[in-house]
DNA sequence: GATGAATGAGCATTCATTCAT
DNA sequence: GATGAATGAATGCTCATTCAT
């Protein structure tokens, strides 16, 4: 990462500044008053930018959109990897990936407010999401945990349920959501609710030691 | 119900009439271009009547989106009513009610993405569409089939996931994911996926007999 | 006065007691929310009748408002008249009119804030108002209590003392603010400070019977 | 003055005349029609700018009936400064000061209506026009020139007549009424007529003198 | 007479976007 | 590159007035 910095020309590298002040200054913004109720000229402000300088590192305001849903997908996964993919089980994998998921929403909730906006105003915000998920799903499956076969709809399910604990978590709910939310996926995938349960428990001390982090 | 209208005075009529050409109109437009993205006077223009008409009719923009969304979510209810109650076990109820309510969205577009833009726009459309839901799951947790309790977040995950189903039926998707998202409920509430299959398959020819309907 | 109504046809009867409950509709709501704060059909709806009956009754809004001012300035007229005319000096007369008028209006709230409403929205008020203050500014001329002649300028004058003593005394002022209305216009019309002050005090008594009527 | 404008940046000078054509836009047609007839939209047409050029540079339709009222009391006490401040006592001053800004209203009628309507519909005028005019009244009340202690009442009947004054002159009448509504002052605050003759006539010659500048 | 449905111009305000400097 | 002034269409809502019934 700091080797990709050190690459750029001094001109190129504070080009590449200025587009993250923007973004941050949009991701602070919208998370606190939803994505539409954001507006170009305020991003710009927050930034302590020109109003039209904005133009000149987003084509759109739809394109600071996807790059602030984006920033805030990748730095969930990042805050996520290194733990979950020494699980074996695909099935593993996604109860721990989902709880951690929502865990790390309701720790951050300047990630959770902006995903839950983008849900609604960034449809493309669930393609990001859903990559991580995918691959734990698709494991499952090829090792036989999951009897369901991974297609559009039974990913948009996963969605749909991530969204719902997010939502709940950020509204209030007890940590105990996130992991109701891991059962819920793997019942969805095929699994009986006690094979569900017995392997989500398997996950907590994982997910327990990340928490303390 | 011809009878009551049959009893208005033609004042009366005329006013019922006229909102319904709001409502109507009001319909139309957001189905098609969402909630928020309809304005008041494209309402009024498109029931061929002037801008301020539409505030004899409604106080408020919220007003009509709240009519339009009960108008909806009654008329579907209409739609399923008779043949579930005559189900006895609460399992059968709630998968009954969910492909079937995916299938009514289906087969009248125009209620189907009304629906899936006030899941965005309109948060109280949730507790008007959960309503005959919770009844079901109710009953089926008294018969003990389901293994988990009623509470919000369980309703929320169901609700997400008729949506799902909603969207992707409305996106293309064939019939089956009706079927899928039904079985997906009785999964996370806590049946076996091998159950909820047996559940969901007997109440095929029910949900056939009201499709050639 | 019902000697009056007792010779009206019975729908001249109606049409003068519906055409009352307009005015009497107007003054209510103009006097809380002003003037120009209040619509003809609120008006109407306040006076329980259709919003179009109005135009039965008053070409005009501005036609309502003239009725509803002279009704109030009549009104207020009617309060005051028996003392004020049984004092010889127009110097006495002035003194206790005004202080008389600020109390009614204190007294009356609704009175008094429709006043205000008009000072500042319908000009036309200040003839009605001025009318009786003329003749008793001319009398003490006459008598050679005033230095002053009677012109439009003193007039307004007066008028505008009297409207500041409302106001003060409607945004909570003693009742002091009263009587030294009644001396700044006797002093405005040329008397002595001193010969002001006794010339009110002498007026007193009739005030403080009248306050307690 | 002039120093101060040449010393802004291209953008600040346009972004100040900018401004003005508003401010003035403002005040030719708030002059005309009134405060409250005057819209935005008229004001930035009347400016040769689009409507929402107008938020740039106010944040509210109030702010910029705060900034013409302003503007407009400002420009009338710097016409008057200099000479009322050599006068050394109090009802000199007070006579001087009134009948100066009479004539000023009068001499420059677009500022003497705005000042009309404002007195109407901005409250917050007689604050700033009455600033000048406590100083001198104060200054009389220590010198013992005047009866009367200075409180809020005998102030906001000062303005009165100050603006009933101003109304009368703008209506037509003769350049008297200003001096008589500067004796009318100094009778309020308690001199005889023949004592607020003399104050006021003592004035006459600095009044014409500025009159002829 | 009375009703109340309908009108449509009008208003304050917001905001994504452009462009001269 | 960067600025920020300018745009102008759009929005939700109000209200005096008209007119068919």
């Amino acid at each position: 990462m700091t080797g990709r910095k050190a690459s750029l020309s001094p001109r190129e590298a504070k080009r590449v500044r200025t587009r993250q002040r923007l973004t941050e200054a949009a991701l602070r913004l919208m998370s606190e008053r939803g994505i539409n109720g954001t507006s170009v000229s305020e991003i710009a402000t927050e930034a302590e930018l020109a109003n039209g300088t904005f133009y000149l590192y987003f084509k759109d305001k739809s394109e600071i959109v996807a790059a602030v849903c984006q920033a805030v997908t990748l730095a969930m996964h990042n805050e996520m990897d290194s733990r979950r993919l020494s699980l074996e089980e695909g099935s593993a994998r996604v109860a721990f990936g989902t709880q951690q998921f929502i865990e790390i929403a309701a720790a951050e909730p300047t990630w959770g407010r902006l995903l839950m906006s983008a849900f609604t105003e960034f449809e493309a915000i669930k393609d990001d999401i859903s990559r991580y998920m995918r691959l734990d799903v698709a494991l499952g499956v090829e090792q036989g945990c999951f009897t369901e076969s991974v297609d559009e709809f039974v990913i948009d399910t996963l969605l749909a349920i991530l969204r719902a604990g997010i939502e709940a978590r950020l509204g209030g709910a007890k940590a105990e959501v996130g992991a109701r939310a891991a059962e819920y996926h793997l019942r969805v995938l095929g699994m009986s609710a006690a094979d569900a349960h017995r392997v989500r428990l398997a996950t907590d001390k994982v997910v327990e030691s990340q928490a303390s982090r």
